[in-house]
DNA sequence: TTGTAGGCGTTATCAA
DNA sequence: TTGATAACGCCTACAA
């Protein structure tokens, strides 16, 4: 038979205070219908006794738990998604539980639906992270974050194939005969969609797309992926500006150009997405979009208490954020 | 009196199965003395079912959620520490909690001790914030990681210390007569201790320490601290190393001395601390220190779990990892 | 090898 | 206004 826990129990409270255990219960939940005085009866015993409600046998009984999971994958702005849900759980006085699922092994996912979980939040999930997802059984209200839509849930997400769309307008309004790409990461939602707004403006434009350059996130990927560029340029590829799907590839990106040559912005023009703290301060300052990541991670967030709380339609209805594009004062 | 979730539970299984509940809970938690024959049949019902084992009412009874707490305050480094922790819990199969605390309203604590977590970790901790939880009456084996020691439970962290004091005796053998600092976050114990590492390196040299530049993290705070120096030197105060507490404050560093015409590295040298990948790429590249962040973290939570899971000694007896001082390829 | 009984700490229902 | 009682879904101990 099961072991008493050694940490007080309502019934212990109840015996100081005189009561049943019920009556703490009542006290404890704030429920109406106890006499004032029996009611301060119990919360000394509380304190003295230094209770605290167990929330896990709460849990079982009431079917819900206060926690909200989020499966992440590592992707472009996972980190401020993750901070804009974790506030607005926070805010929402519930806890957050992080799982982080790599995309090639997805058994992560078993593990959180074993924990009693309110909702789940798919932050910039891959597709076949979905379709694992969706071909589980029984499974709590779910939300998309930066991800493909699928009937799992709403999605919510910055429209980054408007954003890398003006970019690349705005570099060829500059003069530029063509614009490079530099992807993000293969498999990553909003690389694909960077990348297809490129493309679209490419072709509002008439112009063939050149092959994009292999990237993913961060300075060394940055780095390898301009000498990539380099090397094209060496060859005789007419190479005069760049849009790096994220504002991290960019440090790398100048440093192998500076290498090959290839001065930013003199010889060529870089622009990137994301709008991270240090673009501002590269040499030169990196032109780029912000498609404020905690915000969305918030309002996903936000959505998806919205369903658990049973509030419908608070935020449901609109799918996405309009990103706050402001273009940094760049040099070119 | 309490509904029934509609999940299905061991129950249903044993009725599909023909067998009681209890021998379901064998086959489930893999306990011998099953027929196969028999076993076959539960796993099959299981199947047939969609069931699967409700962690609430396990944690209710074994007294063990499989719950790791990391309460977690915005610091250097915080992100790569807690990545480090995340991947150690998740090969241990456990989940992680995590919970941000405002070092200025703790109340995040109370929230995470409602919870059932089988083990606490303080990452990157105030004092202050190490006290309210040191007052909390039972709460679960603690491990402090990058925080001051506290009789809470062991301390995890690299040597910041000799880490700031390398680089500083590095600069001053470099021929540079002082060493000026832009400091951590407030109230930030890495930021103490390596500024505590750049005071001593500067006593053992016999200078006198010039007051430090309050500083913080990222970009954008570098910049502020950079205006201040660049004031700081117009004023006639020489200026000519500067070691930042952190890499993240150097892009804006470099900006502001850079447009106060203090180009970086010939009429200025800095040194950071940290290793992030960005530095290498900064022009020039940062001179830099890592302190394995990540393996800190992972140290940290294997700590934690021997604890958990009684495990004795394993890890426990060596309270910091020696950071792997590598000093990137600086220009000077 | 398998089933029965009892209890983990809480909440909900009903009666007093 | 308060108390008894029955779950929630599971695990441990013991009996069969």
């Amino acid at each position: 038979m099961p072991v008493r826990s050694g940490t007080p129990g309502m019934v212990d409270v109840a015996r100081l205070a005189g009561v049943s255990h019920q009556t703490v219960s009542r006290v404890v939940n704030g429920h109406p219908g106890v006499r004032p005085e029996t009611a301060a009866r119990v919360r000394a015993a509380i304190t003295s006794l230094g209770y605290r409600r167990n929330a896990t046998a709460r849990a079982l009984v009431t079917h819900r738990s206060g926690l909200i999971g989020a499966f992440t994958t590592p992707d472009i702005d996972t980190d401020r998604l993750l901070s804009g849900v974790e506030a607005a759980v926070r805010a929402a006085g519930r806890t957050l539980l992080i799982t982080v699922v790599d995309p090639d092994d997805p058994t992560g996912v078993d593990r959180l639906l074993d924990r009693v979980v309110d909702g789940h939040l798919a932050v910039a999930p891959t597709t076949s992270l979905l379709a694992t997802l969706g071909a589980l059984p029984a499974r709590p209200p779910t939300v998309i974050v930066e991800g493909p839509s699928h009937p799992l849930g709403p999605s919510v997400g910055a429209d980054h194939r408007g954003a890398a769309r003006a970019l690349t307008h705005h570099l060829l309004d500059r003069g530029h005969r063509t614009v490079h790409h530099v992807t993000g990461p293969p498999g990553s939602h909003i690389a694909a969609e960077r990348a297809a707004g490129w493309r679209a403006a490419l072709a509002e434009a008439g112009i063939d797309a050149p092959e994009p350059v292999p990237g993913g996130t961060g300075p060394d990927t940055g780095h390898a992926a301009g000498r990539a560029l380099a090397d094209r340029h060496r060859a005789g590829e007419p190479i005069t500006a760049v849009l790096a799907a994220d504002d991290t590839l960019a440090a790398g990106l100048f440093h192998a150009l500076a290498d090959a040559g290839l001065h930013v912005p003199d010889r060529i023009a870089v622009a990137g997405i994301g709008d991270r703290p240090e673009s501002t301060h590269l040499a030169p300052a990196l032109t780029t979009v912000d498609t404020g990541p905690r915000a969305v991670g918030e309002r996903a967030a936000r959505i998806l208490l919205d369903m658990v709380e049973g509030r419908e339609g608070t935020d449901t209805t609109v799918p996405a954020t309009a990103p706050r594009t402001r273009a940094s004062t760049g040099h070119w």
